[in-house]
DNA sequence: ACCGTGACGGCGA
DNA sequence: TTCGCCGCCACGG
């Protein structure tokens, strides 16, 4: 029989996959506005627990990207082929990024 | 209990 | 404008 493996998340870590919820489709928030949703000071933090987002892609982690405007990173990586999927998965949303600096357009910095 | 690491952010040169 | 450094917070070893 297969023990659960089931890791249980900190509080932290369930305010942040609580929070990224929260974010509608099409539209996109960044670690640093998540981090004053959950409470905290530091976006580096959010960036923790989405790494770690074993409820993923349920919890769109992939709406959350840097104040930079610039993607962040996807399941660990911050480039790479899963970065690619996060582009796509946003795409399928409805929110497309710059061709030319593969950033995202400021349209959609309203939720907080 | 301590240190290093990390999907970041802001400021200075 | 671009590059680099320091600072914050949470977590694992």
């Amino acid at each position: 029989m297969n023990q659960e493996t089931e890791v249980t998340p900190t509080a932290f870590q369930q305010k942040v996959y609580a929070a990224c919820s929260r974010i509608p489709e099409g539209k996109v928030s960044t670690y640093g506005s998540l981090a004053k949703s959950v409470g905290c000071g530091s976006a580096q933090a959010v960036g923790q627990a989405l790494r770690v987002n074993p409820f993923a892609p349920q919890v769109p982690c992939h709406r959350v990207v840097k104040s930079d405007r610039s993607l962040g990173g996807f399941f660990g990586q911050s480039s790479g082929p899963e970065v690619k999927r996060k582009i796509r998965l946003l795409e399928k949303e409805g929110v497309k990024l710059d061709p030319s600096s593969r950033v995202l357009p400021a349209h959609m910095w309203n939720f907080t």
